[in-house]
DNA sequence: ACGAGCGCCTGTCGGC
DNA sequence: TGCCGACAGGCGCTCG
């Protein structure tokens, strides 16, 4: 599911209850399971046991699309990739079909991390840089500027649309987002990142914050087969829009494969690059 | 430095 | 109805 959006409504949902359930903060962990072995990056599963086990839920942290889980000792780190969720549920309910590792809470609620294509990954590690610290910013804290993004820009010379998507470029931003920051910011995908003049960067970087907040205020989209809550697919303005009308100046939405990523735009609020 | 292609997985949808 | 390919919110790897 996740982008950045959708990841923090998980977040706030684990930390503040919500999405039917409590707030896990303050639980002791008393029993874990791992069903799928490839979910665990690391450590092993018999060290994850042992390691995880009487650690207490201390806090919940975000970082572009990972998340972290802050327990006594070391960080429980999620990755959700294309399908996974996290789930409170009470204990007494069946393990689901695509839960893949689940962790039993001393009040007697299971979180469950629950992945259909098996792609997520969780690690548990003392120190969470070891995981995350080759992320490029945050792009909704303060300290990321337009004249940083402006730099950051031209300091490379690839197309905007896999660059965007480049979690070391910039963090928590995915195929939906990534498309619909473009379109609001009214530039093509495949221009080349230095040619941005200082206008068009903080067009794209004020879009980029835009779209985000948008989503997270919305509570993320819910598409496919999975209910997750959030509204914001009914507010795309090009994601998943081909041939629909162009919201801004009526013309049809186009796809177009970029990187292997299914890409939608406006042919004429985002004209191609010479 | 950059882009293309592929692998990892399960499921849905549309065309024939 | 059944089969088959395309496609899906991600990312790590190789290879030019």
């Amino acid at each position: 599911m996740p982008e950045l959006p959708e990841v923090e409504t998980i977040r706030r949902a684990l930390k503040n209850g919500g999405r039917g359930a409590e707030s896990i903060l303050g639980q002791r962990v008393l029993e874990s399971c791992l069903l799928w072995e490839r979910t665990l990056a690391e450590p092993s599963s018999v060290e994850f046991q042992r390691r995880i086990l009487k650690q207490e839920i201390k806090d919940l942290d975000r970082r572009g699309k990972f998340l972290l889980i802050r327990l006594s000792a070391d960080t429980l780190i999620i990755h959700l990739r294309m399908s996974g969720d996290l789930i409170v549920v009470n204990h007494s309910k069946p393990v689901a079909t695509h839960d893949r590792l689940w962790l039993g809470l001393e009040s007697g609620q299971r979180l469950a991390f629950n992945d259909t294509r098996k792609f997520g990954r969780a690690w548990l590690v003392a120190d969470p840089q070891k995981v995350v610290g080759g992320l490029g910013p945050e792009p909704l804290e303060d300290h990321f500027t337009p004249q940083i993004f402006h730099q950051s820009l031209h300091a490379h010379r690839r197309q905007l649309k896999p660059l965007l998507l480049d979690q070391t470029f910039i963090a928590g931003l995915g195929n939906i987002y990534t498309d619909e920051a473009l379109h609001m910011a009214q530039l093509h995908p495949l221009i080349i990142s230095n040619s941005l003049d200082t206008s068009q960067s903080k067009r794209l970087w004020s879009s980029i914050r835009r779209v985000l907040q948008e989503g997270i205020e919305r509570q993320g989209a819910s598409i496919d087969w999975v209910y997750r809550g959030g509204d914001f697919q009914n507010y795309f303005r090009v994601y998943q829009r081909t041939g629909e009308a162009c919201l801004r100046c009526g013309s049809p939405i186009v796809r177009i494969t970029v990187g292997q990523r299914g890409t939608h735009f406006c042919a004429k609020c985002q004209p191609p690059p010479e």
